[in-house]
DNA sequence: CAGCTCTGTTACGGTGTGTTACATAAGCAT
DNA sequence: ATGCTTATGTAACACACCGTAACAGAGCTG
């Protein structure tokens, strides 16, 4: 598993702070946003577990982008609330949070609510493959998220075997942001743990799905090396509601 | 969604009766334990979606029960407890519970917690038991549910054999869901167990199935094959109730 | 009985995917 | 620069998986 990173959602400067300090001793990766416009930036730049997202935020509602957000992705939400009644738990389960957490919270509690929320997700991740309804653009390039198929700038149809889409989807689910191959193999597979760490399997993928979306795979302009570490997608992407 | 079954399991007599009777009364069909040997008859015995798990069992330890079924079973866990401290609560998520409520606890949280959890775990439970009278809609084609003839979209009719009816209509319950030969297998027969998982029978009849329902069977569009796992409806459908 | 349809089995060929081996490129210390 | 070391690209191979044609029974009809 690598490390979690994990987006805090609060318009009190102060709580951000000591959220973001908390988690980051704590061996996550923490960001912050103020509100929604600061949520999508950080979701466009680059992949977030898990949003910690406060229900009070001054003009705007938690609830309600809880509610938006579940509706376009698939990323765990724990709400964060100084109110605790049964009302406002209710409310928060309805519109999809995976948990609800009231303020002010024993912090280790708080890490063991992380710890359950993300083993639920993924467990129920690799038992039904959940439903992308997300349509993904690159450099020309459309993938409906869905089929076998991506099509080129120029219009042409290619046709991609299964790995090569899981591997496709894994790099355009974090642009931008170098993975290893452990963790390419660990999001194409969804079955969690294992290790085969030794072969060369995914960079020959990796070639296979060159030759067949670069424009010259000797000098990819989509997915590029890291000497040393990994691939990225190195091109930004849009994720067109579908 | 069927009606769910939800099995409730404490030592207190008068507890067990007041949840299973107000789960009832909620649409539910709820079925009662005191301890584990009860719980392990009453899963040999029939499908139970939820387990509602108490904490205290007499002489029982339910964080131990708890900790057991998971270890065998995916059945999601509600964990209900007198004591509420957050070492109780990080111990019932540590051993895989879903969630984890106290007593005395608000009934409407309650359904909407089990609401919750079964949302996120919702891996239907045996397509077998599943009710069929309903009538599609997929891509242009229609099926009543009854007969043995699908419409296509130009409208005219194609008859399908026993088997494939009962093919198309696994699929046809878990659109987007992969589902191994063995799922599908056991979902026609509707015997349970069976056995036979070596035979290529499950692919001659997705073969013959797309022959009729596809457009292009070298390229199917609706029943995709997931190499080494199964096959998938891979196409939104519409359950038109009758 | 013959003839028909339905369904499972077998066999063969094609395709996808991981492994290996070698060539090349990138880094690094002289 | 030069040489040494390590990481990556990729062709060739091996194997498992899948599509499907052909075949064989089973069951049904007349």
């Amino acid at each position: 598993m690598a490390i979690l990173r994990i987006l805090v959602v609060d318009d009190d400067p102060e709580m951000r702070q000591i959220l973001t300090q908390f988690l980051q001793q704590n061996g996550t990766i923490a960001l912050a946003a103020a509100g929604e416009a600061d949520i999508r930036k950080h979701m466009a730049s680059g992949r977030i577990d898990l949003i910690l997202l406060d229900v009070m935020l001054g003009d705007e509602s938690g609830i309600e982008i809880c509610a938006k957000l579940r509706r376009e992705d698939d990323v765990p939400i724990i709400m964060v609330s100084a109110l605790s009644t049964d009302q406002q738990r209710m409310a928060g389960y309805a519109v999809g949070a995976d948990d609800y957490i009231a303020k002010p919270f024993n912090t280790e509690l708080l890490l063991a609510r992380i710890k359950a929320v993300m083993s639920r997700t993924r467990r129920t991740a690799s038992l039904a493959h959940r439903r992308r309804l997300t349509r993904f653009e690159f450099a020309g390039w459309t993938y409906d998220g869905r089929t076998d198929e991506v099509t080129s700038p120029q219009g042409y149809q290619v046709t991609l075997s299964q790995r090569e889409i899981g591997l496709l989807q894994a790099l355009l689910a974090n642009p931008h942001i170098p993975l290893t191959r452990e963790e390419i193999a660990a999001a194409m597979d969804a079955t969690g743990e294992e290790g085969d760490a030794s072969g060369r399997a995914i960079d020959v993928l990796v070639g296979r799905l060159r030759t067949k979306i670069e424009a010259n795979p000797k000098q990819p302009k989509l997915i590029k090396t890291q000497r040393g570490v990994g691939y990225v997608f190195a091109t930004d992407v849009n994720k067109v509601d579908a």
